[in-house]
DNA sequence: CGAGGAACAATGTACGTACAAGTTAAAACA
DNA sequence: TGTTTTAACTTGTACGTACATTGTTCCTCG
């Protein structure tokens, strides 16, 4: 089966029209030799397109009439409590997301309630699937971590179908704007200023910030870090800023070595996340550098990695575990139809800073 | 739909030769063009009749290979599927599990599978929840990893009554024996031999392991241990062998700092994992030994944590993510009716040695 | 004797055509 | 105006072709 086949494309088409809304059940869609000008495919095509969304129950088909939505998902409308609740993530495996997850899972279990698991690996078109999933699953409610939330999402249509179909959900660690759901976000902005302020304080005056650029949190950690800048008044210097996405991470990332081999080396360097100071902390020693000795690198995400190096890394805190057992809790309260003690649907988490050892003070000068 | 169309014809004849028992279930039909010329239909028609067939349940496809008889019809549940997979593991969040979900998802999503989650935390009341949630959901199938193999498992009934139910399971990294079910396991006796092999081979006497005790990873790297220092004929020496449970883990791994204190030093530890074995660095970072100058540590699983740390871990591999994969690939051939290629439905990984920085040959002796 | 590659065989995708059969609605007729 | 016929449009069946993709088998080469 795959993916890029024309009939596979053509049945995915469709059965957007109907996760969307636009087809609704009952109606009759376009008629095969219509689809097939549409799609610019042979008419073969469409029926084998149909044929599968046929026997997926999506459609139904009438002899000499027409091929009609089917109303299963009105069926599922008035569905009956299913005690599931969907979790989509970017990333499932990785860094912190596991310790989200624990902690969702861990209220959820407490509750009598169980986790469908979907992840997008940061791909909008993987997005879709799992929420195309979702939908088509009988969950009672969802938890989301937007995937490349700095852009323009493309699938706002499947968040408010959603909401048509009366099922909550809220976001983690981001959240699309456009829609404003209810959310658990981190003040990222916040949290690069307190790290690009530590470093100040302690007389660091060239300082690198390194930053992820499809998601919201590094533009906004990218953001505190500028305005800690502005604040102290520090002179902006050239490439000081390395901003990455996930698709040239590796690469990114590998420049800069150059940086650190220059002779005018910085002193100090603020990372989008832990994972990204560990490497950085690898190439300083690749370079026969030390840290904090020659180079003060300052994490983020307090994540286990911080600590499993022999550096153990200056971070900023994320409430992870506990995250996760908020937006359970909240989800739950929505289902069951509990209104939380506080007014507020979102919350706003505070960072704090956790020094360690990756971070030193300049002797020669001291700003208070 | 014609009761004399060609296709439904060619059809009911292929139907035939099944319930006639002609072919038997996992044998390979005729292929599509020798029907061709059978029925004197064409291709199309007969693939036609192979398509309904296929979707009634009574054939599988398999590209490249050709089409087999289905042998779900045997279970004849009517259990309509659900597209959902439950999942059962110690921890969820933790270590290498997090790469092991990542697998099964990957294979499921790619299947139009979805997969329900639910963790133990090694505590067999929690196993048994589980089971019971698990068992009142409609899912199609079931992966676990057993909760403290080592010990007689309580909650046998639970899976006896999966049986009944024809919801298929299997289970990775142990299993229960008094079960035995399919299972995918890495030789764990063998792993733990080829750890001790290796420091005996750079010329360590005296190794300490460190194993944990409640589970049969544990219980058979301690064997593979042991059986190494029986076939290379080293003299066994008091407090040669740690072991530690879920529950006193952290006073046991403690106790360990006095065993490198002492003047008599092993030269050598085999850990049970590596999160073990970055415990034992720290401890002996504090004494400001140093690694591998001092001793030489093995770890085990060959997780992120190997890499993270400066001094690059000596480690046993573990097909994680693989695992996973195979594991999502086999209860989904289960469900569908498929038999697969390889007579046996467990796999046993070979565990193969990774040799890093943690570990170095004594100058003094080499033995071959 | 094993590894690797070539040839072959099986299913998968995609295009085309033609006509059959059921439904609908406009057109024709009484 | 009410009924019937017909044309147009819908899905269903059936044929053909070509090439892609995957798995197996066997043979060659080192």
């Amino acid at each position: 089966m795959k993916e890029n086949s024309k009939y596979i494309q053509v049945k995915n088409q469709i059965k957007d029209w109907i996760l969307e809304g636009k087809v609704k059940p009952g109606e009759k869609i376009y008629s095969e030799n219509e689809l097939v000008k549409r799609f610019g495919v042979s008419r073969h095509t469409v029926r084998q397109a149909i044929g599968v969304l046929v026997h997926e129950g999506w459609l139904y088909r009438e002899h000499g009439s027409g091929t009609f939505c089917s109303n299963r998902l009105l069926q599922q409308t008035k569905r009956e409590s299913s005690k599931n609740i969907g979790v989509i993530t970017t990333y499932m495996s990785d860094y912190i997301f596991p310790s989200i997850i624990r902690g969702i899972e861990q209220y959820l279990s407490s509750q009598g309630y169980s986790l469908i698991m979907a992840s997008t690996n940061n791909d909008l078109e993987k997005e879709k699937q799992c929420l195309q999933t979702m939908l088509s699953k009988n969950i009672d409610g969802l938890i989301v971590e937007p995937t490349k939330s700095s852009s323009a999402n493309p699938n706002i249509s499947y968040y408010l179908n959603l909401e048509q179909h009366h099922i909550p959900y809220l976001m983690i660690n981001q959240y699309y704007k456009e829609i404003n759901p209810p959310h658990l976000v981190i003040d990222d902005e916040k949290g690069g200023f307190l790290a690009t302020e530590h470093l100040i304080q302690y007389g660091h005056k060239k300082i690198i910030g390194i930053f992820k650029s499809d998601d919201l949190q590094g533009v906004n950690r990218m953001k505190g870090y500028i305005d800690a800048f502005r604040k102290y008044n520090l002179p902006f210097f050239p490439d000081m800023i390395v901003t990455y996405t996930t698709e040239n991470k590796e690469e990114k990332i590998a420049e800069i070595r150059s940086l650190l081999e220059g002779k005018d080396r910085p002193t100090g360097m603020i990372c989008y996340n832990d994972e990204v100071a560990l490497s950085v902390l690898n190439i300083v020693r690749s370079l026969y550098l030390s840290v904090p000795g020659d180079l003060s690198i300052v994490g983020y995400d307090d994540s286990q990695l911080a600590t499993a190096s022999e550096v153990k890394l200056t971070s900023v805190s994320h409430p992870k575990t506990q995250m996760g057992i908020d937006a359970a809790k909240r989800i739950i309260a929505k289902i069951e139809g509990k209104s939380l003690e506080n007014g507020t649907d979102s919350i706003v988490y505070e960072p704090q800073l956790i020094v360690r050892e990756s971070t030193k003070r300049l002797a020669s000068k001291i700003i208070t």
